[in-house]
DNA sequence: AATGAGGCCCTAA
DNA sequence: ATTAGGGCCTCAT
């Protein structure tokens, strides 16, 4: 656990609420934080905690057009991922 | 409808 | 303190 800042907190808060067989865009979660302008900022906290934050599913957080954006561990472990629990 | 260019927010070096 | 990068988004052509 190396240190984080709210924004970062928030985000994993947000994220962590997702429900299974659900996704949510960067923007959606950057306007549930309150900046609805730091979607970037969302993915980049994301990209970055992905390495080490395994309880925060950020492969259910999605471009708002659909497409699966990008992955640290690999973009198909994200489709497939998504796919997994899409299927419910 | 698809592609190109620009802009906002955050973190690391 | 400043620069560059990133899992993006939106507008215009």
């Amino acid at each position: 656990m190396k240190h984080v800042t709210k924004f970062q907190n928030k985000v994993y808060e947000i994220v962590k609420k997702i429900p299974r067989g659900k996704v949510m865009s960067y923007k959606e979660v950057a306007e549930k934080i309150g900046k609805p302008r730091a979607y970037r900022a969302v993915g980049n906290a994301l990209n970055k905690s992905a390495s080490w934050r395994t309880d925060i599913p950020c492969h259910r957080v999605v471009r708002s057009d659909g497409s699966p954006g990008g992955y640290r561990k690999g973009i198909k472990k994200k489709v497939k991922l998504l796919k997994n629990e899409k299927v419910f």
